[in-house]
DNA sequence: AGCACATATTTGCCTTGACAAATATATTTT
DNA sequence: AAAATATATTTGTCAAGGCAAATATGTGCT
C-alpha cells in the first residue's frame, strides 16, 4: 500500500520545526546566561524580565502570563526570593493574593540579562531582513490567535 | 530611570511568541489524540510519526531525530513495547544497537493519528494563505540554520 | 448575614526529560 | 593484536512542571 521506501527526506511539519526552533533558542540562551555569570534557568529568566517589563503583579497572573502551572510559580518564586532577585508582598486589595515584586538587584540582574536575550533574538533571526522580522511575527501572532480561538 | 507605569503593553518577544505557539500546538495535539481514543503523549506520538514515515531505525538515530535524550528514549521505547505498537529487534550490522521498527498495530494506530495531526496542523494555519505557509516554513527553517550553524 | 461558588497560594504526588555512570560492542591508532 | 577511543543502550538520580487536594479569601446571590 504505501511505498516500502521511504521517498527520501521526509520534510519536517510546522509542528516539529517549532519546536527545534523553540529548544534551539532556549539552548542559547541558557547558554548565555551562563556564559554572562548568570546563575538562571529559562523559565527564570522569563519570570524576571516579565516583572522587569510589565511590573509587580500577583502569582498567578504572573504564572498565567508566562504559561506556567500555579504550584511551579511558586517554587520558582522561592528560589528566586531565595536569591534576593524578587520579593513577596501583601496585595493591597486581595488578602489571597500576593505582589511580587523586583529587588534592586533583581532589577540589577535583568539590566545583565538583557543584552543577552537581544544578542541571542538578533543572531536567531540574522538570517532575516527587518520586513521578513515582521512577517515571521505577524504570522506567529496570527497562529497563535487562531490557536487560542474557541476550536 | 525607568518609566515607573509600563507604556501600555508590551509587546511579545520573537523567542516567547515561538514557545507559547508550542505550547498550545502540543495541547492542541493531545487534546485530539485524546477525543479520538488514542491513549499516547504528544513525545510518543512523534516516536511513532517518525518511525512511519522514516521507517526502522536505532533507538539514538530515533532519539536524536526526535531531539530526545537517549536515556528518555529507552524508557519510551519501553511504554510503546509494552503497547504493542513496536518492536525492539537486534540489529543487523551493529550488535550494540537495536532496530526499533513498528508492529502492525503500531502502523495502525500510525494510520488513525495522522487525520488528527493534520487537521490540527490545518487548524493552526488557518488564518494563513498557501504562499504564507510557505513563508512561515522558510522563515522559521531559516532560523533554524542559524541557530544551529556553530555560533 | 449566610451560602454557594470562584480564585490565590501552597503542598504532595507523579511523569518526563536531562545528565552521568555502567556495560557492551565497534572503530581507530599504535 | 592490544590499547585507546567512540558509540549504543540501559539505569540511577535529580530538577521541572502538571494535576489535584488543602487552606484562605473574595464575590455574588438570596
Amino acid at each position: 500500500m504505501s511505498p516500502p521506501t521511504p521517498l527520501s527526506v521526509q520534510k519536517d511539519s510546522i509542528g516539529v520545526l517549532i519546536g527545534l526552533v523553540r529548544s534551539e533558542l532556549v539552548r542559547k540562551m541558557e547558554a548565555e546566561l551562563q556564559a554572562s555569570g548568570v546563575e538562571l534557568r529559562f523559565t527564570q529568566f522569563l519570570i524576571l524580565k516579565r516583572l522587569a517589563l510589565v511590573g509587580p503583579m500577583s502569582a498567578s497572573e504572573l504564572a498565567r502570563s508566562v504559561e506556567l502551572d500555579g504550584g511551579a510559580m511558586t517554587r520558582q518564586l522561592d528560589q528566586l526570593e531565595g536569591k534576593g532577585l524578587l520579593r513577596r508582598c501583601p496585595h493591597e486589595q486581595d488578602r489571597r493574593a500576593l505582589r511580587i515584586e523586583l529587588t534592586p538587584e533583581g532589577d540589577a540582574m535583568w539590566r545583565q540579562m538583557t543584552p543577552c536575550n537581544d544578542r541571542v533574538l538578533d543572531a536567531a533571526q540574522k538570517a532575516l531582513d527587518p520586513t521578513e522580522r515582521e512577517q515571521l511575527r505577524d504570522y506567529l501572532e496570527r497562529v497563535l490567535h487562531t490557536l487560542r480561538d474557541k476550536n
